[in-house]
DNA sequence: TGCTCTATATATAAATC
DNA sequence: TGATTTATATATAGAGC
């Protein structure tokens, strides 16, 4: 869809693959974020591109917010958890925002394509190293919690459908009692109806047992 | 794009929601599938609907592919306790290959906190970053698999119970349902009895309904 | 990359079967 | 659910900055 038909194989050019690859995506996202919104659902999107980078779509909605703040809560009280995500919890808050992360994306997209890191000075890639290292901790630690989120809310939704099973049949077991108390009486109604009745009206009893 | 603009909100009508999300996700699907021919990157999403219920998508090479592979035959040989990432990760102290890991920290802490890394060499500080690199890797990968593991398998129980919900729910209904008839016929019954029965069993009568 | 613009190609909402 | 149809809404290719 533009101005001309696309085919559907591998775009050779480099630049317009790059292009395309950026477009497109952020299309997919913006339609998987639709799709959660629209129908509810869940959805978790990894693109790997051919260079090994990753980039991630995840969905949940404020739902999963809510229950982030509420797991964070626990989490001090709750040290059970892996060394490595405490750890990363603890990083979390010492770096930087994520706006400096997004700069640094840029900048190392740019550099990374086109091989002109040699001008930087070993300074510069110290400093690169270490923003990098940054962002990837709080990228790790964000996405650690998103999905220690989601198990959290997986549990919670099981739990839930466990009660509601026990009390689905705890109500069926009632029904069965009362079924059988009613069956009972009426066992016990036909005894002594049959004493007083007419064959007549017997034979509608043996019809309704 | 439709007869109609939609409001990027939950469809509140359950059919049509229901049609929405179909077509959408097929949609989501054919971009998915154009954007990974196009661009030569691979993409796995993973839809998880209200029900629980899981529609995968996934591109590229094999890489996905025996990742799933790698993931399917670990859910066979460790289903006993690969219940929640609480547990697996007990399991996952006890891999002998992260001695090596374990190791590699306790050097790296050491010489993190007494600056004597001077002593070291280029060479060796190049072999410790790649040893560190490589643990990291290792740890992360499984990291993650355990915690998709996790939730698949979290999943897989919601779907289990909210089926089992379900035929609890028709089962009460249909146990209704046989009281209801019951109960007409005790009430014809009784009609009937009426008038062939004498006052002493009539009172029983009463009595039951 | 990131935007903008424009012409077109696609996706899809609603209705119907 | 799935297929079709039709009217519209969106996405995006290509070009330029």
């Amino acid at each position: 869809m533009g101005r001309k038909k696309l085919e559907m194989k591998k775009i050779e050019n480099k630049s317009s693959r790059q292009v395309t690859f950026s477009k497109r995506r952020s299309g997919l996202m913006k339609k998987a974020g639709e799709l959660s919104v629209l129908c509810d659902v869940e959805i978790a999107i990894f693109i790997f591109s051919s260079r090994g980078k990753l980039y991630e779509f995840g969905s949940g909605g404020d739902g999963l917010a809510k229950t982030l703040q509420r797991y964070q809560s626990h989490l001090e009280a709750e040290r059970k958890f892996s060394t490595d995500v405490y750890e990363e919890e603890k990083y979390h808050s010492k770096y930087a925002s994520f706006q400096t992360f997004a700069e640094l994306l840029q900048i190392v997209e740019r550099d990374l394509g086109e091989p002109n890191m040699e001008q930087l000075s070993l300074t510069d890639l110290t400093q690169l190293e270490k923003q990098l290292d940054s962002a990837l901790r709080q990228i790790r630690s964000r996405k650690t919690r998103l999905m220690m989120d989601s198990v959290q809310t997986l549990h919670q939704k099981e739990s839930m459908l466990i009660e509601e099973n026990d009390l689905l049949n705890e109500e069926i077991t009632a029904m069965e009692n009362n079924r059988k108390q009613a069956d009972e009486v009426i066992v016990g109604f036909n005894a002594i109806a049959n004493n007083h009745m007419n064959s007549h009206s017997r034979h509608a009893t043996l019809h309704v047992l």
